[in-house]
DNA sequence: CGGACAGTTGAATGAATTCAACAATCGTGG
DNA sequence: CCACGATTGTTGAATTCATTCAACTGTCCG
């Protein structure tokens, strides 16, 4: 494992990554998630700038708020641990959710543009973040183009996972957007070093068909079906995946490099 | 009409925007359309530093490939006329359109971060662009903050706009869908000083379905469906929207402020 | 002029939803 | 620590909206 270059002596952890696990932008992008580390590369003199502008260990509770949809832009989070869910909706109250975050994924990257967020941040569980403020991230941002720099690579990622969810939504039928949603987690949470194979779902079965676009019957009734045929095995939120390449044929899955 | 502060004597156009149309970013954004002018608000030495990356008039046919995914990232694309689908595709080769862009919009973000276009794009038109060396692009932001604030910003736009489609690709049925749409395309056209009640459909309707998730057959019906109801009057890509504010019931539109 | 493509419409089919009833689990307060 | 209400998850049956398949028309362009 080498060493992390040009972060050497940081006290400032947006993100709780293990230390055994490389900062690595490219393997980010590869393993589906977004950029994990939004300081990566910055000097020592940046990073104590930066330092200047992170609030830490914001704590939430299930169910409680981070921002939600026409309020002020004030803050940028990151995740260190639990889950949140983020979702938008219409005038006549249905709602979709439009992202699912885990540990190390930053939120409220939409609000830059108007200044206000567009959709709710709800967490999932008990979730601490990191919160930094967005009106001196724009001085900052002025001062380390590096960062800026970070930053558009984290959104230009967050644009392509976007991408993936329409494809999902648009072209699937529910058996496929099942299966992919089990494997993206199982990537995501590989990435972090916790299990690819055994998981707890954070989200219930109707936040899970919301997201996925269909309904929480289905959610169940196609669950029960992978367990039918061995593919899976699942007792309230904790699954197992019992056949993986099975799995990846049902999703037959992924954007065609 | 007022001048255009801060762009004075500026040769580059980016964006080919009528001189009529006050080039102003928070306008742009309550439209809900991207960001109009990436220069906006630079300075003129920063603007000549710009012009130097910036190559001008490229010009596409009906049908003819921008850029396929894989590919590695060389360009930002500027559409300076005419209109481009981008589109992204699973590995049994269906395929989601993801977007739809005309005259003022961004095409390339979603490369920024791996360094390879993670989707297609495909002129639907005669349509003439300006490109943005991305290598370039690079060094360039470092030297002009503001240039690339302005990208966060188109980026955040972006983003907050995939939101609305997966809103839409989630939760709405074909009807809502399409109502959508037009209302959509009607919003953009009006940005630019083109007709919002009358313009013409870029897209075929297999594309349209596409788009958002139906069928080309189920698009037909709706839009005959649309026009027996006496909402618009339609022939071939020829629309007039006849009665706006029954289209808005229909789509029961937009998040909630 | 004719072939190709784009668009339209009908009929049969089907995947997923809705409605409903029920089971399992959680968590809070007595 | 248990009980009870609330929440979450499961399963069946009827229904529906959209798809698929098919035949056909109109329009564009070489």
């Amino acid at each position: 494992m080498e060493s992390m270059q040009g972060m050497s002596g940081s006290k400032v952890t947006l993100l709780p990554l293990p230390p055994t696990q490389q900062c690595e932008a490219v393997a980010c992008a590869q393993c589906g998630v977004y950029q994990l580390c939004l300081p990566l590369g910055l000097h020592q003199a940046d990073m104590t700038l930066l330092e200047s502008v992170v609030k830490r260990k914001e704590t939430y509770k299930r169910g409680q708020l981070l921002f939600r949809p026409g309020e002020r832009f004030d803050f940028i989070y990151a995740i260190r641990s639990g889950s949140v869910k983020t979702s938008v909706c219409t005038t006549d109250g249905r709602v979709q959710i439009t992202g699912f975050h885990i540990a190390g994924e930053l939120l409220g990257l939409s609000a830059l543009a108007s200044g206000h967020y567009s959709s709710e941040a709800r967490a999932l569980e008990t979730t601490s973040v990191c919160r930094v403020e967005a009106e001196r991230l724009d001085e900052l941002a002025q001062q380390i183009p590096s960062l800026q720099y970070q930053m558009l690579k984290i959104m230009s990622g967050q644009i392509r996972q976007d991408e993936e969810l329409m494809l999902l939504l648009g072209r699937r039928n529910a058996e496929e957007r099942l299966a992919e949603y089990l494997i993206g987690l199982s990537r995501r949470f590989a990435a972090r070093n916790y299990s690819a194979t055994q998981f707890h779902l954070s989200m219930s079965r109707g936040d899970i068909g919301n997201y996925l676009g269909i309904a929480e019957e289905t959610v169940c009734r196609i669950l029960s079906r992978f367990q039918n045929a061995g593919l899976i095995a699942i007792k309230r939120r904790e699954v197992r995946l019992i056949d993986f390449p099975q799995l990846q044929a049902v999703a037959r899955l992924s954007a065609a490099a």
